[in-house]
DNA sequence: TTGTATGCGTTATCAT
DNA sequence: ATGATAACGCATACAA
């Protein structure tokens, strides 16, 4: 559609004249090109930028002047095809705008560095058969590695999975029998070890606040559900949970929900800091006492956790290293290094704050 | 590496068996088996695929049947090569963590839908140089369009863009001459137009609170700068910035260093929404009263503003529209119509909340 | 509307 | 260590 400048032009002018007519070419300086001006054979400056050790020193000197000469840059669509592998890492996340997959996309950009491995990003929006629509797609490209969320992949998706020919990480979560490589941390666990705390700070009548409740919101619960009923004070009542998507105003309203069913409500574990910066706000409007009169814990502990009035226990959860991790496990694994565990707890620590000392 | 199942291994046994032999066939159906067990020629089947209406309903029918019996899906890569197009837009960010350019970034997603275009993101961390190496990369792949934050390229990577070949779309901001599409809003009037609230609510020692100061922060400083001056209340002494990241707990320590500064201050404009919260905070724990001694706007509108105690007044911007609106601009020039205007205002609103009510 | 011949830019394979 | 040749899977150019 559009012309390059004369300048490049002239480059393609030259390269065509050798060939008869090309009609198609597009005007970028090819392999073809600079082996031509190094006086080797296309191949060898393939190698040569490829693993220059299978160069010798001369050889590979004239190469890179040439490329430098040329301004060459492989096309990686024709490499692709060639060598049935493309230089790109597919990753799935449920969500984009939940700083929780946001954190740890960044751990994935920023383990990748400048490597030329390109990150494919697709978003689930939490539905398993976007999901498996998306791990088709990516996996029509033949990827390098396969990075996807949680272990709840539908039967087909993991079996797509377990052909897919390419390293995979499920991350965020824990589990049993991985496809192939794992990290997170117990969310079980997680909210087991928060509500466990509540107990100990005195709260008896200790509410749960739940929103989109997606498996990993649900295993919190889980966790929650399993220290409550060891302490015998498990009570449907306190649950109060709900499928629309999480946010700051809507802690407010499931509390106010909650203090309905529960008028004794005593103290909240929330699903996530949003929820729970929500609560303290509408405690604060509702001049309900915290931590004295409402305990407050929440679960991700992100940074406003620790500057808000009072300050907010929390769940610190390793994100951005679960990100960075994954990146590891699968250069290792394509370095061909054994990858050991192929299973990585990364765990979580509490972070206890004034919301939850009464 | 990893050998597929016998079902699909005969599908490649029999396709071989007509050509000799094929070491390096990936084993999967390609367009020609798909032509063979339809009958017709293998351009046939292409164009069937890429635009149904240039073949006969009768040979798309058994084009069509021989694609799902086959399970044949084609190779990106292939068609890239062949084509010199990849279905790729490649998008440009400062930032992935940022809750602006998640929110851009969601809508550019959900506006592509279950198209068969793909997302290539890169992160630049507010580097331009960083941009160029990354417009570098992208333009490696031959992207059907480029999307890029702001107007401030490198003086290279404008020139990259304006010979890119492609459509291209700067987005977040105004500006006077994009290199071909544009869309955003003006930084320096939602500054502008924030500072004279402040002033209209009967403020007058307004100071500016801003963190990254990035290109479009200084935007909004220009703009509260001018109001300001118009006002004839400017004073250096009321402005405190910080190249630092922004986050709430900074907010807070910008407050403090702003009441260093200036004893006297009775508002404070801020830069985004969580440095307004972690101010608000910082309030809550000098006691000091919101709005009566001080008033606090801030930039963004997210949803936590509206249930803060008291709510947050802020200015609120089309985030996620404008991450719509790239991708429909992309569309629109992709289908060869004319995109206009090229440059799209979608402007910004201001949320009078009861922090900025004296 | 459909087909033939060929090119896209690179790498696998085999040979030297 | 280096090279010649033939794929890789699809789309363009042109012919019929």
């Amino acid at each position: 559609m559009l012309r390059r400048g004369a300048s490049v032009g002239d480059d393609i002018v030259s390269r065509n004249q050798n060939r008869k007519v090309s009609r198609r070419s597009s005007g970028r300086p090819t392999i073809a090109d600079v082996a031509k001006l190094a006086g080797v054979a296309a191949i060898t400056v393939s190698r040569a930028l490829r693993d220059p050790s299978l160069v010798s020193a001369e050889l590979r000197a004239q190469i890179d002047t040439a490329v430098v000469q040329l301004g060459y840059a492989p096309d990686p669509n024709a490499r692709a095809l060639a060598s049935s592998r493309a230089d790109v890492i597919g990753v799935l996340v449920p969500s984009l705008t939940n700083i929780v997959f946001a954190d740890t996309v960044r751990g994935i950009y920023d383990e990748l560095g400048e490597s030329p491995l390109q990150i494919l990003m697709g978003n689930t929006h939490y539905s398993p058969r976007e999901e498996e629509r998306l791990v088709r797609m990516f996996l029509s490209q033949r990827p390098s590695a396969l990075i996807v969320s949680g272990v709840d992949q539908t039967e087909t998706t993991r079996k797509l999975l377990e052909t897919a020919g390419c390293p995979v990480v499920q991350i965020m979560e824990l589990g049993e029998d991985p496809v192939d490589m794992l990290v997170g941390f117990s969310h079980f666990e997680g909210g087991k070890t928060a509500t466990n705390h509540l107990l100990e700070a005195g709260y008896r009548r200790i509410g749960f606040i739940g929103a989109r409740m997606d498996p990993r919101s649900q295993r919190r619960l889980a966790g929650y559900r399993w220290a409550m009923e060891e302490a015998r004070l498990f009570d449907p009542k306190l649950v109060t949970t709900t499928l629309t998507p999480s946010s700051m105003p809507l802690g407010g309203q499931l509390l106010a929900d909650a203090l309905a069913k529960a008028h004794d409500l005593d103290a909240v574990f929330c699903n996530n800091d949003d929820l729970a910066m929500g609560v303290l706000f509408e405690c604060q409007r509702a001049a309900i006492a915290v931590p004295q009169r409402m305990g407050i814990c929440g679960f991700n502990d992100l940074d406003m956790m620790r500057v808000a009035h009072p300050p907010l226990t929390s769940v610190r959860t390793p994100r951005y290293d679960i990100g960075r991790r994954s990146v590891q496990m699968v250069r290792d694994r394509l370095a061909d290094r054994a990858v050991s565990p192929a299973i990585v707890d990364l765990g979580f620590e509490l972070q206890i704050r004034e919301s939850t000392m009464r």
